[in-house]
RNA sequence: CGGGGUGUAGCGCAGUCCGGUAGCGCGCUUGCUUUGGGAGCAAGAUGUCGGGGGUUCGAAUCCCUCCACCCCGACCA
């Protein structure tokens, strides 16, 4: 592509609005322009980028199997109400009606129809086990748009489903599922990590999520460095504490703490760790309140608080007045002693002793407390989120959390939407059964944000070959000036690009530092400058987007030289 | 939706407190010079000051109201 053909709008500012590096970079590289909040248009730069990892999804999508079709974006809001989900997507689903009044929603993703056709298409346990995706723009009214295409409301997805007699089926699906996707981000260049993933609001059984690691990643990962667990910090399991609890050595005490409401502040009041401290925090379940007892330097998860009997599939935190009314107390003065409502407590509280905690009077706290003594034994449960040093649930080592970006999800759904819809067939002996399904996700346009994330510098992007928009760019220096320069620039040009390089002749009539700056800011990998200075001794300059200096290239070597080393990766 | 903030030229910003008819840098156009790391000089173009209403002789500036966008939280590829 000659530039002067292409169109690039590269800026040395970004939009106020745009915080995140990859955001950033991507409007300073012109790739994406915003429409709306959470609405991005691709400029013809980003889409090709965009059209690269599409290609390669599609490669290992084909290679395990499954089968490209292209459902409608708009879907009717029957099939929705069969699954149940019209009403339980809830806002985050865009509703709109047709000219008739009747509703329709824009899919935010695609089980009811695959589901429909599948039901429709599907009779005979001959006809599996299929596995179905597409490339398709899905629409989510995030609460909260941001960082660029990284959260937008309308973006790009790949989305498979897969359909199975049985079990054992879609167990190996679902493997070869993990398998293509573990390809699909090696190639696409990136540091990846896959992580046992809580199932969320679509439901079902297996599932993990394909994180890009990244600091500014939205995700909480813990892993285990000797082996190869990891899991989503939501999912990731707290073990009991390995010591057991110590016996009391001091008897309980109350303790004005006036106007002490943190931890911190009662901690430092009694001169001890906030690990010698109890927190307790009120929630409301189904069936009234319920406290929760986690140690004063963990921090409560939520996600698998929600998954306690005593909740009975609802959980919020309780109001200031909801928690006055369980205890007596203001929030920070709350404590388990002489509670009424149930007590839950995390594994690591019921391996304390002698420790401190509110005594539900304002500005009062207890110490010395002891289970079983001052108070029964509560409930246990896995509350708490891990910290760095937990011993990982898998006993080989300790934990280490990292950050990253969710690019990709894989489920294993079982029956739930088969049954919802009747989507059945008929087994080996004539029996009627539900279609076991899996389905297995990749935000597409996320992978492009996620991939600048982790690979750029101060002057700009650094794509990985495999998504780059152009593998090489070619900068003449007096290309308007000098025949020899423009001579040598087309000729080089057209031996590369009917290589199978992808090509950028900077042919415009710009300064050298303009050229250079461009070409860094959007990322290309490979770099050849050609200028009269050193065409006049026969070399041309070759520089990888990372290398500190560029290398002399005999003239006549160029082509050679580029084509093996490009081609390569 | 709760909390915080911002809307002035394509982009980044000043001007708003203290009302007097809109400015700076980058970018853009034209010309000349320059040409190995985002050029210099000269001449230019571009604004419903987010919208509506009000106060005032006069509003970017004060008041009311609506809207959009951004940041922090709950949601997710």
């Amino acid at each position: 592509m000659r530039l002067s053909q292409f169109f690039l709008s590269t800026s040395k500012e970004a939009p106020a609005e745009a915080e995140l590096v990859s955001h950033r970079l991507m409007l300073r590289a012109g790739l994406i322009r915003r429409l709306g909040s959470g609405l991005y248009t691709w400029m013809p730069l980003g889409l090709r980028v965009l059209r690269r990892v599409e290609a390669i999804i599609r490669e290992e999508m084909t290679r395990a199997g499954a089968l490209e079709l292209f459902m409608p974006a708009i879907q009717p809001a029957e099939l929705w109400e069969e699954s149940g989900r019209w009403e339980k997507f809830g806002p985050q689903m865009l509703k709109i009606k047709d000219r008739h009044g009747r509703d329709f929603c824009f899919g935010p993703t695609h089980e009811e129809v695959i589901t429909d056709i599948v039901r429709k298409e599907i009779r005979s346990y001959r006809q599996l086990p299929v596995n179905f995706y597409q490339l398709q723009t899905k629409f989510r009214d995030e609460i909260r748009p941001r960082f660029g295409v990284m959260r937008a409301r309308e973006f790009l997805m790949k989305d498979a489903y897969s359909f199975h007699a049985d079990r054992t089926s879609l167990e190996q699906t679902y493997q070869a599922m993990f398998e293509a996707y573990s390809r699909i981000f090696t190639r696409l260049g990136l540091k990846f990590r896959a992580v046992a993933a809580d199932t969320g609001a679509i439901g079902g059984s297996g599932s993990h999520e394909f994180h890009v690691l990244a600091d500014s990643g939205e995700d909480a990962i813990a892993f285990c460095p000797n082996s190869d667990y990891a899991a989503n910090i939501e999912m990731a399991e707290a073990l009991a504490p390995a010591q057991s609890r110590p016996r009391p050595g001091k008897s309980m005490e109350r303790i004005p703490t006036p106007g002490m409401g943190t931890i911190e502040e009662v901690a430092a009041f009694f001169r001890t760790g906030t690990d010698q401290t109890v927190k307790t925090l009120i929630s409301m379940g189904a069936t009234g309140p319920v406290a929760l007892l986690v140690r004063g330097d963990h921090t409560l998860n939520e996600v698998k608080t929600a998954k306690l009997a005593e909740f009975g599939g609802e959980f919020r935190f309780a109001t200031e007045a909801e928690i006055r009314a369980a205890t007596g107390a203001s929030s920070g003065s709350v404590g388990p002693v002489g509670l009424t409502i149930p007590i839950v407590a995390d594994r690591a509280v019921l391996a304390m002793a002698d420790f401190v905690c509110g005594a539900n009077e304002d500005g009062v706290h207890l110490a010395g407390v002891n289970f079983g003594r001052d108070l029964p034994e509560p409930g246990v449960a896995d509350l708490r989120n891990v910290v760095t040093g937990d011993p990982s649930p898998d006993g080989k080592g300790t934990l280490e959390l990292c950050r990253g970006i969710e690019v990709g999800h894989v489920f294993q759904l079982g029956t739930k939407y088969s049954q919802a819809m009747d989507a059945n067939f008929l087994d080996r002996d004539g029996k009627t059964q539900a279609l076991e399904m899996g389905c297995y996700g990749i935000g597409v346009s996320r992978i492009v944000a996620a991939a600048i994330e982790q690979n750029h510098d101060e002057k700009g992007i650094i794509w990985p070959s495999s998504m780059a928009p152009f593998l090489l760019a070619i900068i003449p220096i007096g290309y308007r000036k000098s025949k020899v320069v423009s001579e040598t620039a087309d000729k080089l040009y057209r031996e590369l690009a009917h290589a199978g390089i992808e090509v950028l002749l900077d042919d415009r009539d710009e300064r050298p530092g303009v050229m250079f700056a461009d070409t860094e800011l959007i990322g290309i990998p490979h770099r050849l400058t050609l200028g009269d200075r050193g065409l006049n001794e026969g070399v041309a300059e070759y520089q990888g987007r990372q290398d500190a200096e560029a290398q002399r290239i005999p003239l006549g070597d160029v082509t050679n030289v580029l084509l093996e080393r490009l081609t390569r990766e």
